[in-house]
DNA sequence: TAAACATGAAACCTTTTGGTTTCTAATACT
DNA sequence: AGTATTAGAAACCAAAAGGTTTCATGTTTA
């Protein structure tokens, strides 16, 4: 059992451009609430939802300091997306796909596991 | 410049569930609407339209024949993705972060290429 | 202690999304 | 020629998404 809730997916976290922003923006540096949505035109309490959707997700952690909230990246949370797209890698990687084509061609090591 | 005409981004495209089931039925078998359709608990007009989606985020071709329209995998598209993840995997891959560290560092052949 | 600050929760609104059913057009079969 | 088949277009609908403003709550600091 994972320790990531995942109750919104990766997938759809970073559908939202303003969220991949987000991620961008705190890959560096973490940072409270205030700061990160003065780079942003929208109102703070909407930057505040995209951040919960990137916590909710496993993409940010969030750390209660006084009375601030700071937002860091939380990156292993992509690893999922990585695995996903491995599985396309073979179909566009010449050397997966040499090895697909000799793993599944009939003329090697017959029956043999 | 590209040859991809992205109206519909990749993100978004991958960001719903039937539509990366969609992927992975097509990543073998290049198949008509009515074929693909039949895996789905949606009509096929419904699938029609995500299809519509994947083709515009360059995620699948379609070519007509005869009656039919067939839909397959177009890998490439996801390359995007890719890269935008490379990004990324330095925050969590140990080799990268101690080449980062080691290029970021100054104490290492100042001013030399 | 009172005022200012940081943040999330609530209620609300508009646009987008994912789906439906019906209609139209093109191609194939008999 | 006439009927079936394949698929997209149109019109429509409910729910979700992305945003707003206002309110409540906890934390500093003057």
């Amino acid at each position: 059992m994972t320790t990531t809730s995942t109750k919104h997916d990766v997938f759809q976290a970073i559908a939202d451009p303003t969220r991949r922003e987000l991620l961008n923006l705190l890959a560096e540096n973490e940072m409270p609430v205030t700061v990160i949505s003065s780079y942003f035109p929208m109102s703070r309490t909407a930057v505040s939802k995209h951040l919960r959707i990137l916590s909710e997700a496993g993409l940010v952690t969030e750390q209660k300091v006084g009375r601030e909230t700071r937002y860091k990246l939380q990156p292993e949370g992509l690893k999922e997306l990585k695995h996903w797209l491995a599985y396309y890698e073979q179909f566009w990687d010449k050397k997966l796909l040499a090895l697909k084509s000799f793993v599944e061609s009939d003329n090697n090591l017959k029956g043999d596991i």
